[in-house]
DNA sequence: CGACTGGTTGAGTGGTCTCAAGTCCTGTGG
DNA sequence: CCACAGGACTTGAGACCACTCAACCAGTCG
């Protein structure tokens, strides 16, 4: 854990909602956290707990998951320094519909709900950041349902691999080098497979050139192919239309 | 379109997220919005088209939907009395990512953007309805994510004509009675699949006894073995348990 | 050294899609 | 009122994608 850690110096913040605060309000905001460590593997909360507070991941890497009908995980979003974590359920003023879990060791700040929801009557413009931010990861679940609906499972495991290669791809020539901290049966997890599919379709892309991967370590060699893979047929549609 | 229609008297107000304002507030609301008529399979907003302000739907029945890469419809949510339409993209500040249609005819209701954000001003307690409600519309749409992923075609259809049972539905008996404004298309839109595949199944359906059906008109004969199709194991799960 | 977990591969099966034909219903114009 | 066109619905046959079951290998941790 070594020092303690401070909200205004905060190195992470720059890529959290928390990014356009006053030095003051930042102030605030400090003295009212509690920085918490989670081992590998430790729940942080569990579907059906009530939130208490907003989680602010300073450190590592957490998976958030449902548990299907047959127990198995299905992962609906991992979250990274900077990422806010149990935010949607206490919004919504309901019960965690999800499972936290540390999947490396991390460093968690948590604000109690009590100081938290005060400080939002001081800073209102939080109000239009939570809106915003609701309204944009709502936008993308459904975007997501969209691609699930309509994507065979190869094409997932592809758009998979480049929306990765965003968050954890370092770029390396004209190729992008990714070292990932998931398992197979995470990545099946994922996109709604199982560790055998994954297996045999990031085989059949390295044998076609795609990708080369050794153990967790991947590099995608020809992002256009890949891209290809997505929608066979043509890329792009009017009117500004995207896919996550 | 017959009398004007008045926020203060509005029957579908109940419904809605207006439900719980003062008079004085819903006389604002009341002099900031148009009605306008829409007829039958007439677009509302379109995919890609930036917001101006928010729907609220008074009468009527519309779709809303996004286009997948080989141009099919997937249907997101269906809209009626007392549903806003629009609000996503509005708060997000982003462009719409789905097209609305009328399934029917329709009256909405329209206040500009800018009154809108003005009236939010001064009434603060919206920014809690909102925030709840993307909360919990992001919540639904995650454990729809994970339904879709973790359930195959035929229990989606269970699942499908038992929430529709929800909004359509009047008990006869022990049974329940739909007139759905959807057609076969519709509903496998709905749940990602194809119209041969839904008759398939609603046909085995009604051959097994959970259903019968004449055109639109459905009876739902066994919730349970339809919620039994949903989860052949079992139903309900502790909270906290584990996969291995 | 065994037990265990994660990864890889093969064989077989089944669910769902595609293509195709055919029927029923509805709206429209003659 | 009828003929017709077009859409919605129904059904069949075949193909294929992805799942299950099962075996095997490679590390890793006790």
């Amino acid at each position: 854990m070594g020092k303690p850690i401070d909200c205004i110096t905060c190195g992470v913040r720059k890529n959290s909602l928390f990014r356009e605060l006053s030095a003051e309000n930042l102030q605030v905001l400090n003295q009212m956290k509690v920085t918490i460590p989670y081992r590998k593997r430790q729940v942080i909360f569990c579907e059906g707990n009530t939130p208490f507070g907003l989680y602010c991941v300073n450190s590592g890497m957490v998976k958030v998951y449902k548990l299907t009908k047959d127990n198995q995980q299905q992962i609906m979003r991992l979250a990274q320094a900077g990422d806010w974590l149990g935010y949607r359920a206490l919004f919504a003023d309901e019960p965690y519909r999800a499972t936290a879990e540390a999947m490396t060791n991390c460093l968690l700040c948590f604000f109690e709900k009590k100081d938290f929801f005060r400080y939002f009557q001081e800073v209102p413009q939080l109000f239009f950041t939570v809106v915003k931010k609701l309204g944009r990861e709502l936008g993308i679940a459904e975007d997501h349902i969209c691609a699930i609906l309509s994507q065979p499972v190869r094409q997932r495991l592809a758009e998979l691999l480049l929306s990765l290669k965003e968050v954890f791809g370092a770029p390396e020539g004209k190729a992008y080098r990714l070292t990932l901290p998931l398992s197979r049966k995470e990545m099946a997890a994922l996109i709604g497979t199982t560790q055998q599919t994954v297996v045999r379709f990031l085989m059949e892309f390295r044998r076609k050139g795609y990708i080369t991967f050794n153990g967790k370590q991947y590099t995608i060699l020809d992002i256009s192919a890949l891209e290809s893979e997505t929608s066979p047929s043509f890329g792009f549609r009017l009117s500004g239309t995207r896919t996550a």
